[in-house]
DNA sequence: ATTCATGACGTTTTT
DNA sequence: CGTCATGAAT
């Protein structure tokens, strides 16, 4: 590893080979970049790798170099090819850039891999010759793991044995490695169920060619296999991009290496920036070794190293590197910053999560009461999602500071949601098995799962879709009377569906099928699924204003399919709340890490400590995205399963230096409190009652929160009555005014 | 065909 | 502990 960069060119002097660029080069590019980022921004005539810690100015050397051949090389947009790996990223990459070039930024292929590789087989995908039509859907996990099921189910495989997951997660651990369809010897020593596997992995593959669908790996893959095929396709591209630029690129994994290999290599000038140590996607086949051996995958490429920090004070920069120091693979990077150390890094013990949650609240809310940030400072980070539930619930009890999840369980996997897509989908391609499955008795329209069987049956028997089978039900006579009528009618209002989509946006389209198919009656008085579909119908149009492409259902779907990341806009002055994962990239004044215990954070199961380097870099990757304050906290209880467990702090906060942080003082609410600690000041916000008269008392009392399964959360208003059938009187942000019984309520 | 009851299972991380 | 899926009962 530390002859990494035996073939790239030395970086000592930056400005020795570039001196007429940079006179020539606006002041603008000078003044906003240092001189090794100015390099890496101007270097032409290879390609090159920006290879640099955390907060060094990767990110703005890619902004400016597209600003930079666009309006100092007159380089055309259409020749550029930008990849991010998240929607984000290739969002607030397009507004930077677009600050610099605002009419030309349309032009710019500017995408995820996934994104990127679905415009291509749009256009391409049928000279893979292998049935596909440019109309293909993208299955998400959930089809995928549907269309499994029925596989093994018709195979007589016990899902107990061998769970549809499972194949669903070894199917993509090929294709990601590109080493689909697998051999038997692909498989490991050992493996169990192989001959069921690749059987059941063969049905798979045909059953989403005849629905005309692909998983998201074979995005990549497709392409990968279209570029090695068929020689004129790849030229194509070749021809097109010249200028290729990757962010993150210590997250590529094979295939997408390969793409940007294949097309690149030999006639674009390839910029990709990168640092192994924030590396944080092995688990889903992210190889470090393709940006450790960028120079050797890429001959006569240029390394820049950037080693000054710009965003964060000393003393987050140096306790981050403190603790990254302790991985043994890894490149060191001597990072220096000209900022002064600013405020020690703020610790709280807390008595459980609940306590962590409070203490976070009252410390954001404390912070921006003093005036010196506002809400839209701050970010709180988390291991595992299951965390963002508690300090929501905090934020909530907490007036005046709103919150906002961002990523997660995205809107777009909702029930409702998902019916309407399926829906939306089955519109333009008849062919979609699984989305006909999934809402062709949703509203129920007298379609029993008996006829579906049947209908299932007759279409893999006649190689057909279901759809098409349903076609063919009047002159077959596999189905009862009544089920007949009723597929009849389903079909007839499919087809009427389908005629009226053709030509319109995708808000109309969706507007249709609510009402024909009845979706809010059926919802009944699920207020918040209503709200939902408005929001989702509202969302297509703006899908539709935007004008990105045609507007109509097809790429709506697409979209969407391809935005798992929900598009939460990040614009409001509201407190950000995200995993780990999610903050890769971004960086916020203030940022909390909760959770950082250990096997936690490390995240360690069956106490298999193997990925400990990659939970490193992962909380090293939290630590850095903090530019003036930085917060850590852990509980040491929890409630787990129902059980009470004890935690202890976590062996990367141990790496910290002790000089480098300060407890901070907090006050448990009451009811977190030792008997032993009796309290003079705060009064308890419920009346403790004894355990045994639990179910009597449930402690509602007004202006307490309470959460309810279909309304969420909502402040108590009056209490009437005591025990389960006491009625509660509740505030609901979207529902409004309710009197519900204590018996369908949560206290928070 | 809808409703209720019982049980399995779960907490990685995401395009 | 709480949620979701499956299965029996009406
Ligand atoms: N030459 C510079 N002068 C002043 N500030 C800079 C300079 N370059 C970058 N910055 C600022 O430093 C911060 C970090 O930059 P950037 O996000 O590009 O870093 P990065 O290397 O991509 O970080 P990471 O890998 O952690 O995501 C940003 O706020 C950016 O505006």
């Amino acid at each position: 590893m530390k002859n990494l960069f035996r073939t790239g060119t030395k970086t000592e002097n930056p400005q020795m080979s570039e001196n007429k660029t940079l006179s020539a080069a606006p002041s603008f590019f000078v003044e906003n970049l240092n001189p090794e980022q100015f390099e890496a921004v101007c270097h032409t005539g290879g390609h090159i790798l920006v290879f640099a810690g955390a907060g060094s100015g990767k990110t703005r050397v890619l902004t400016s170099r597209i600003a930079f051949l666009i309006n100092e090389k007159g380089v055309p947009p259409s020749e550029i090819l930008a990849v991010t790996f998240t929607n984000k990223a290739a969002r607030e990459m397009k507004n930077r850039v677009g600050e610099f070039v605002p009419d030309k930024i349309s032009g710019i292929w500017l995408g995820t891999f996934h994104s990127i590789c679905s415009r291509i087989l749009r256009n391409d995908i049928e000279k893979l010759d292998l049935g596909y039509t440019n109309d293909f859907v993208i299955y998400d996990t959930g089809d995928q793991t549907n269309v499994l099921k029925k596989i093994l189910a018709e195979m007589n495989v016990n899902e107990k044995i061998l769970p549809p997951g499972v194949v669903r997660s070894r199917i993509e651990r090929f294709k990601r490695d590109n080493k689909f369809p697998p051999s038997q010897s692909s498989f490991s020593p050992g493996e169990k169920y192989v001959f069921e596997k690749m059987q059941a992995m063969e049905k798979y593959s045909a059953a989403l060619k005849s629905a005309n669908a692909l998983d998201f790996n074979d995005l990549l893959c497709l392409v990968d296999r279209l570029f090695e095929k068929n020689k004129d396709v790849l030229e194509k591209y070749r021809a097109r991009f010249k200028h290729i630029l990757v962010d993150e690129y210590q997250d590529t994994n094979r295939v997408q290496y390969q793409f940007i290999k294949m097309l690149g290599r030999n006639n674009a000038e390839i910029c990709a920036v990168g640092d192994d140590s924030q590396s944080i996607y092995g688990w889903r086949g992210a190889e470090i070794k393709n940006i450790l051996g960028f120079a050797d995958d890429f001959p006569g490429s240029k390394i820049v190293r950037l080693e000054k920090n710009y965003r964060s004070t000393a003393t987050i920069l140096d306790a981050s590197n403190a603790v990254i120091d302790n991985n043994v693979h890894g490149v060191k990077k001597n990072m220096r910053t000209d900022r002064d150390s600013g405020e020690p890094i703020g610790i709280y013990e807390a008595r459980n999560e609940f306590d962590e949650a409070d203490f976070v609240v009252s410390k954001i809310k404390s912070l921006v009461e003093t005036g010196n940030f506002s809400p839209g400072d701050f970010a709180i980070l988390y291991r595992t999602n299951s965390k963002s539930r508690l300090l929501e619930d905090s934020f909530l009890r907490e007036d005046g500071i709103s919150c906002v999840v961002v990523g997660a369980l995205s809107f777009y996997n909702r029930a409702e949601i998902k019916d309407l897509i399926s829906y939306m989908r089955l519109l333009f391609n008849s062919a979609d098995d699984a989305a006909v499955l999934r809402i062709i008795n949703t509203p129920s329209r007298g379609i029993g799962d008996a006829t579906v069987e049947k209908l299932s049956e007759f279409a893999s028997l006649n190689g057909i879709s279901i759809m098409e089978a349903i076609h063919r039900v009047p002159q077959e006579d596999f189905l009862k009377k009544r089920a007949v009528e009723a597929v009849g009618k389903f079909a007839l209002m499919i087809e009427n569906l389908s005629q009226s989509a053709k030509g319109v946006g995708a808000a109309e389209t969706l507007k249709a099928i609510v009402e024909k198919t009845g979706y809010r009656g059926f919802l009944e008085k699920d207020e918040n699924k209503k709200e939902n579909i408005d929001e989702f119908i509202n969302s297509a149009h703006e899908f539709d204003e935007r004008g990105e492409g045609e507007a109509d259902s097809r790429n709506f779907v697409e979209q969407i399919a391809l935005t798992s990341d929900s598009d939460t806009e990040t614009g409001d002055d509201t407190v950000k709340l995200m995993t780990l994962h999610a903050s890769k990239g971004l960086e916020f004044p203030v940022v909390f890490i909760v959770g950082v215990n250990e096997k936690v954070i490390p995240l360690v199961r069956d106490n298999n400590y193997d990925e400990i380097e990659e939970e490193r870099r992962l909380f090293y990757v939290g630590m850095t995205r903090a530019k003036e304050r930085l917060f850590l906290c852990y509980p040491i209880q929890r409630k787990f399963y129902g059980r009470e467990e004890t935690m202890i702090s976590s062996q990367f906060f141990d790496e910290i230096p002790e000089e480098l942080k300060k407890y901070e003082d907090f006050k448990p609410a009451f009811r977190y409190r030792a008997e032993t600690e009796p309290d003079e000041d705060t009064q308890p916000l419920f009346t403790p009652v004894p355990k045994s008269s639990l179910k009597i008392a449930r402690g509602f009392a007004a202006g307490g929160f309470v959460r309810h399964d279909k309304f969420g959360r909502g402040k108590v208003v009056k209490v009437e009555g005591t025990g389960d059938n006491a009625d509660i009187t509740v505030l609901f942000p979207s529902a409004g005014r309710k009197r519900i019984l204590a018996s369908f309520l949560k206290k928070l």
